[in-house]
DNA sequence: CAATATTTGAGATCTAATCTCAAATATATA
DNA sequence: TATATATTTGAGATTAGATCTCAAATATTG
């Protein structure tokens, strides 16, 4: 049961908005409406040329207002698969996950461990902590990789 | 069991040095020293500017390399605290760890948990990476810092 | 419609990280 | 030991990502 259809993302973002007394800005549909549609994973600089390219007009400046607006609302999520950018991945409409990234190619498989979450809820439990979020990175060698080299 | 003698540190830097046909000069020492005796977590530009406080010159471009190479060696790992810095922690005398980070003070909780250690394993083996390193980070608010809003 | 508040965009600024290349050091070789 | 060769360093330039500034444009409110 997850929620896939643009319409009803565009009112929870709408929503957000207006509780925020913030309007639906044209730009702010843009990127949202990109995002909705095109995008799991990005960094900003990728979203930005690829806007660009679509002849889709939105200053630099406004993008990464928008996009903490949008980690505000619940649909960014920021995830730390490298270290010197912010790298987001769209989360309204896909099931919660973490990443295992291989550092050789840079494929990122995404996988989702009901046991791992658990035990991530009772550290935070156990320190007496009030999660907001959590991010799992595993950095390895896949096995294309691996098969590669031998070569 | 753990390695804490800084002696035995300095050798096995030395032998890693030597296998890569590197030499164990004077700036690396310097770096590798201050950082077995001071620090556990800090980020690039705190150890350049801790290491010019204390009047121990080695320049930037100097302290990236050497960063780099005792990430190589194993004596370093980057941690995904922040997304615009690398953030690195001392591991070569502490046992393997993850964090927790309170969004409001910035402190930092350390915990190690098996079962977790275990899942991400599994999580690896089960989609075929050999595993290289991995992080979890869980961001939240701590308690003192609700009880501190409650007033 | 006027007054007020919000948002945008262009470009400046800041910061982290990397690169460049000549000078300094270190190492190997004769 | 002298010479040749390779490595390392440091100062400063460069790059890249992110943020800031502020006037102009747009939206909202009374």
């Amino acid at each position: 049961m997850v929620t896939l259809d643009l319409q009803s993302l565009i009112i929870r973002f709408r929503e957000y908005l207006q509780n925020k007394g913030l309007s639906y800005t044209p730009q702010r549909r843009v990127i949202f409406e990109y995002l909705c549609k095109e995008r799991s994973h990005f960094n900003t600089e990728e979203l930005i040329a690829s806007l660009r390219e679509k002849r889709l007009k939105v200053s630099r400046a406004t993008v990464y207002r928008t996009l903490g607006h949008l980690e505000d609302a619940g649909f960014l999520r920021q995830v730390a698969l490298n270290s010197t950018q912010i790298h987001y991945e769209f989360i309204a409409n896909t099931k919660h996950h973490e990443h295992v990234v291989c550092e050789s190619c840079g494929s990122i498989i995404e996988f989702s461990d009901p046991q791992l979450e658990e035990r991530i809820e009772a550290v935070a439990a156990k320190h007496n902590v009030s999660i907001t979020r959590h991010n799992v990175q595993i950095f390895g060698i896949c096995r294309r990789c691996r098969e590669q080299v031998k070569t």
